[in-house]
DNA sequence: CACTAATCCTGGACGC
DNA sequence: TGCGTCCAGGATTAGT
């Protein structure tokens, strides 16, 4: 979402289902009327916008949430909140309520457990390799290591694909038999699939919209995500080298030939 | 500690 | 066309 709302005021917030991850609370517009937003900042997968009544809005966008914003009042299929600001309003969608609102005083923000515990930025100086050999002695597939926010924040089960046929890194190779210069290498295509991700504007999947009507066309770079038995564009060995398993019950591509 | 399965949910794909 | 079934994902929880 764009910071376009940053400063705006809340005129009113319209709840028209609190059905989500949590439920949305009942006094959300009682808490924010007449509020200003003051920042507004993304760490990992979560959305966190301030407001000048000391309060915290932070959001998370699931698997098909997304915010949409609009010059007048607008009802969709599975809207579930909008905030109304001077000219504009901010609505949250979400089709499969996985994702979630919820509201922090800042004192209680501090101490939130959604946050706390949220590794690094992967695009940040702080995730390297140092901070990467902390985590050697953990007993799980690199893949897992990808996917578990507290080592990383912000990769989903895509990225972590993308990234280790990036590497050229089996996903289902133990931390623990990781070399350093493979360790660098894993480093070294989060940062790049990432940004190359952003360039693009995200990845969506099937007809999900990163925003109103666009779709994330990294879509269309992905190289081994949904190419089940399809040719690796890297080693280019055999017609169908990318090959599907499941890791901790969610689904990893992967080369066989070019991954080891 | 690490794993597995189940949970929440909707719609698209697929088989018949 | 329609119905049933499966599948996708993020975070969390319960059980092994």
């Amino acid at each position: 979402m764009d910071k376009n709302i940053v400063r705006e005021k809340t005129h009113n917030i319209k709840i028209l289902n609190r059905k989500l991850r949590y439920e949305i609370p009942l006094n959300l517009s009682k808490q924010f009327y007449g509020s200003t937003i003051t920042k507004i900042v993304r760490r990992g997968k979560y959305l966190i916008i301030y407001h000048d009544n000391s309060k915290i809005i932070l959001f998370h966008l699931g698997m098909t949430g997304f915010f949409r914003i609009s010059k007048s009042y607008e009802k969709r299929k599975h809207d579930h909140v909008s905030f109304f600001f001077k000219d504009k309003i901010l609505t949250f969608n979400d089709i499969r309520k996985f994702g979630f609102l919820k509201v922090f005083s800042k004192e209680q923000y501090s101490q939130c457990l959604h946050l706390k515990n949220l590794g690094p930025e992967p695009l940040s100086q702080e995730f390297n390799s140092e901070y990467f050999k902390k985590a050697i002695s953990r007993k799980i597939s690199i893949k897992s290591l990808l996917m578990n926010q507290e080592f990383v924040a912000g990769l989903g089960n895509i990225y972590a694909s993308e990234i280790l046929h990036d590497a050229k890194v089996d996903p289902r190779k133990l931390v623990a038999s990781l070399s350093k210069l493979r360790i660098n290498s894993i480093i070294k295509s989060t940062k790049g699939i990432l940004k190359q991700a952003i360039t693009f504007g995200g990845t969506t999947i099937k007809n999900f919209m990163v925003s109103d009507k666009k779709i994330g066309y990294f879509r269309l770079k992905l190289k081994v995500y949904g190419r089940e038995n399809l040719k690796c564009f890297q080693c280019s060995q055999s017609e169908n080298s990318i090959i599907k398993i499941i890791q901790g019950g969610r689904s990893t591509f992967f080369c066989r030939k070019c991954q080891r």
